[in-house]
DNA sequence: GTTCCCATGTAACCCGTTACATGATTTT
DNA sequence: AAAATCATGTAACGGGTTACATGGGAAC
């Protein structure tokens, strides 16, 4: 009696912001972007595909609606089925575990077998970015309600932490690692 | 005169590993989770998979070792040509950039469709995990030596950072979120 | 004496990314 | 008027995971 039909994280993801409104696959893109993309981003390509699957699930369901100077579209909206679905996937225990992979701490790993210079670089360029995503975060924090957006603030004021975090560990090794430059 | 063999951080990240002594599949497996899978983990197929690309690309070469009452094993080891090849990478500019994915994030943030209950649970549950992996990652920062794996402690150091981050995350947020059981 | 773990991998699948298409509208 | 952007998507590829195989030794 196991899992019937299990399907992704993404697909949830997908299903939870059709919720909001009825949407097209383009609308849902731009919404992703604005939303959840911090945490868990989903490209064009894979929006359309989780689509088509939630569709055959008859969890949501799609009408065509033609358009003058643009392309048609297809309008996704929940079903009665697909809430019932999103409802209990997010009142079950558990979920998939958080995944962090970077590629820059794989360069650091080896940090020994680069250059100085390469590593200079490296760690100014990993710190600009980090802070101009701090920037992009607080931003996203601030203009969120406390009170309205509550869990949605919530997710972003992780995101802003955790570069936060981040920031202040730069400053931490980029005292005890071999970063400056020489003089002599 | 684009790049040529456009190979991914994977491919690196085994090369490189395979730098500290020669290995088998099976060791580099474990080498990976002892070293790097804080921030890149690579599973056994993957592994397997990379060590045929880097074999084909002539970064590493393998002989075959005949085991008494083991399977056989091939033994892997840089050549001069994958040395060069990993000093060009880890001192060229840029990186794959950090991606981060949080399940729990993505339901959070659908957090006001969640019951009560399921979401004190969720919370309960990634405060408990977070804890362990950071009395995990704390562990590993401390066996490791300042001077002599100064970049080596530093990427685990940077996990440690973030993990705690989460941790104070949780305390602050747990305040605001109607997480508590209401009484009456 | 089954059952679990060690030690070595291979095969199949699917999630997620990059590249391709297309016609209208706005920008330069 | 060429180039970029908008507004829709589809097709192909590859990175990464899960499942499968196998035979000896250790544990219970």
């Amino acid at each position: 009696v196991a899992n019937p039909t299990k399907i992704p994280t993404t697909s949830f993801a997908v299903l939870g912001l059709l919720g909001r409104e009825p949407m097209s696959g383009y609308d849902l893109v731009r919404l992703v972007e604005d939303s959840i993309a911090h945490f868990w981003t989903i490209n064009k390509s894979h929006v359309y595909k989780e689509l088509a699957r939630l569709e055959e699930l008859g969890y949501i369901t799609g009408t065509s609606v033609h358009q003058e100077r643009l392309p048609d579209k297809r309008i996704y909206k929940q079903t009665a089925a697909g809430r019932k679905a999103l409802a209990d996937w997010l009142n079950s225990p558990g979920h998939e575990p958080d995944r962090f992979r970077s590629g820059f701490l794989v360069k650091l790993f080896f940090g020994d077998e680069m250059t100085p210079k390469g590593r200079r670089e490296m760690f100014a360029d990993y710190r600009e970015r980090a802070e101009s995503y701090r920037q992009h975060l607080a931003a996203i924090v601030e203009s969120l309600s406390a009170d309205r957006d509550e869990f949605i603030r919530a997710t972003a004021l992780l995101g802003l932490r955790e570069v936060e975090a981040c920031l202040s560990w730069v400053d931490e090794v980029s005292k005890e690692l071999p970063l400056e430059r020489k003089m002599q």
